[in-house]
DNA sequence: AATTTGACAGCGA
DNA sequence: GTCGCTGCCAAAT
C-alpha cells in the first residue's frame, strides 16, 4: 500500500500488459503486438516493450515468453541475455528453428476468451 | 503542456 | 535473410 507507486496501482496500460503476460502458459509465447492488441491498443507494440523494461520484479511474470514477431529476442533482455532466455524457453517446450528463431507460428499463444 | 525514450512492426532496398 | 527508415503508442521528465 504505502510502498507502491501510483503507476503500479492504477489501471494503466502497463498494468493491463502485466496481467496479460502473467497468463501466458508454459511452452507458449506471445508477441508484443499481440499483447498490445489484448491490452486495448493494437498499435502499441512499442509501448509494450517499454512496459516490459519497467516490469517490477516482485510481479514474477514470465516476460521471457514475450518475443518480437520475427521470433527473435531482444539483445537487451534483462535476465541474462538472449541465450539465457532461449534456454528458459526451450526448457518449457518452445520450439526453435535452425536459424535460432522461435517457431512462432507453432508456439504462439492462442486465446479464445479475454 | 512539450519533449524524449524505447524489450516493436511494416516496408523497401 | 539483413539493414535502415518511418510510424505508432504510453510513460517519465
Amino acid at each position: 500500500m504505502y510502498g507502491f507507486k501510483k503507476s503500479e496501482v492504477k489501471n494503466s496500460f502497463f498494468t493491463r500488459v502485466y496481467e496479460i503476460v502473467s497468463r501466458i502458459p508454459r511452452g507458449r509465447v506471445a508477441t508484443y503486438g499481440q499483447i498490445a492488441a489484448m491490452a486495448g491498443s493494437p498499435l502499441a507494440a512499442r509501448a509494450v516493450g517499454t512496459a516490459m523494461q519497467n516490469t517490477p520484479e516482485y510481479l514474477d511474470i514470465p516476460c521471457h515468453r514475450v518475443v518480437n514477431k520475427s521470433g527473435s529476442m531482444s539483445p537487451s533482455y534483462a535476465f541474462g541475455g538472449a541465450d539465457k532466455q532461449r534456454e528458459m524457453l526451450e526448457g518449457e517446450g518452445v520450439v526453435f528453428k535452425g536459424n535460432g528463431h522461435i517457431d512462432i507460428e507453432r508456439c504462439i499463444w492462442i486465446v479464445d476468451n479475454y
